[in-house]
DNA sequence: TTTAATGTAGTACAAATGTTCTATTCACTG
DNA sequence: CAGTGAATAGAACATTTGTACTACATTAAA
């Protein structure tokens, strides 16, 4: 128990009863009630939901409606849905160097920001592979070539190396620069081809690349 | 009344009721009972609600779920929660016909399918204008000087002229093709931009171009 | 005209659900 | 050690909510 805590630090059993409503409320698109709360957290009471219930309203994680069946909303998303949110890292521009998740794996606490992808999008994206998604800002048009503007949003897939043909965000050594090209290697060097296939091919040696992650999706808004 | 009809076509109170729910879905977080349905649309008993609401599980509208308070969902969107979709009309390529919303405006049934928005995209699109928006797929490569390659999901905002430096999707009359340029207004020509900073202008007569709609976002989903 | 199908209407009941009350336990503080 | 606040626990009650039943009205089909 965490007692005379004051701040929005929450107990474990308060930690649990938060995911278990999240969780609930993906899978049935409605809140659950007390009564689901406490049989899904194993909870021995009503009254102590209830009590911890207040709790979470008071530290702004949950809304309730008072006296309605299934009254919990969800604080965090916007009118209480879930969306589908991947975390924003930061940026990637071609002289700089790229925003890596940290070693312990990406966490909401790491993120710049959240940005959203449609449904469809995550679900072909996720066919793919079920390593953690996240976005990076692009600045500049030196990424112009793989068919990317300065203010995209390029959608990541961290891993270290990826098929013939695919496209990666990946760092140069001895040019010191970040960029997002279709790889293929050819024995003795690595092809970096251009998503504009009207663009020449670069050849660089293996290790001069540095694969970060393979670009997956691209969100532009126009102004 | 719609007497002996057993195709999806709803009654007048069907549609209420079925919109009632989508309103009560969005503006709540939490689905509505029989009785807040009873009340919102002026229904003098509950059991005219589930009545209805058992025909309009049976035509695949909406789900529920059996004694369960509030177990009524959308049928339509994945997982039952509301998203942000616009229609998709069709697909885009430099010499086929452009796909055209009807005279009578967008509606649900003229598209070929529905795809979703992330929320601050279409916040920041909307804070542009109200008309409606709808999506086109890209087919072939000659759109790439606009950034946008084969199978990107183009988002257009009709409007039959736009300010200088925006990009529109616009039919050239003479050539018979579709394009996606920034448009520039140069007194006797119309400068087409290409996107891509690094490509020459094409400059037409503006008798020889009609603007079908503004480009508002790119999606982009690599394999 | 009769029958059948569809839709409406009210009422009642059973189950689901939220909240309250009382008692107890635990951990911290003076 | 006693007091206090936090948290737990069980039971009960009140309200909310879904569904069933019966009866009637309207429309379409035979």
């Amino acid at each position: 128990m965490n007692y005379s805590n004051p701040s929005k630090q929450l107990s474990i059993k308060q930690n649990r009863i938060l995911r278990f409503v999240e969780n609930f409320i993906n899978t049935n698109a409605y809140p659950p009630t007390v009564r689901d709360i406490q049989f899904g957290c194993e909870i021995s009471s009503t009254s102590v939901v209830d009590y911890n219930l207040r709790i979470l309203t008071q530290k702004g994680h949950i809304r309730r409606s008072p006296d309605v069946s299934r009254g919990i909303g969800l604080a965090g998303n916007k009118e209480g849905f879930p969306r589908n949110m991947i975390p924003l890292l930061g940026f990637v521009a071609a002289g700089e160097p790229l925003t890596l998740p940290s070693s312990e794996g990406l966490t909401k606490e790491d993120a710049y920001d959240q940005v959203e992808l449609p449904t469809a999008m995550l679900s072909g994206i996720r066919l793919r592979g079920t390593t953690d998604l996240y976005a990076l800002r692009v600045r500049g048009h030196s990424m112009i070539d793989a068919l990317v503007d300065d203010g995209d949003l390029v959608v990541i897939q961290p891993t270290t190396s990826v098929n013939d043909g695919e496209m990666a965000v990946a760092w140069l050594r001895e040019e010191n620069e970040a960029t997002l090209k279709r790889i293929y290697n050819e024995g003795s060097v690595i092809r970096l081809q251009p998503a504009n296939v009207q663009m020449a091919p670069l050849f660089v040696s293996p290790e001069n690349l540095e694969i970060q992650g393979r670009v997956v999706a691209v969100l532009r808004t126009i102004v």
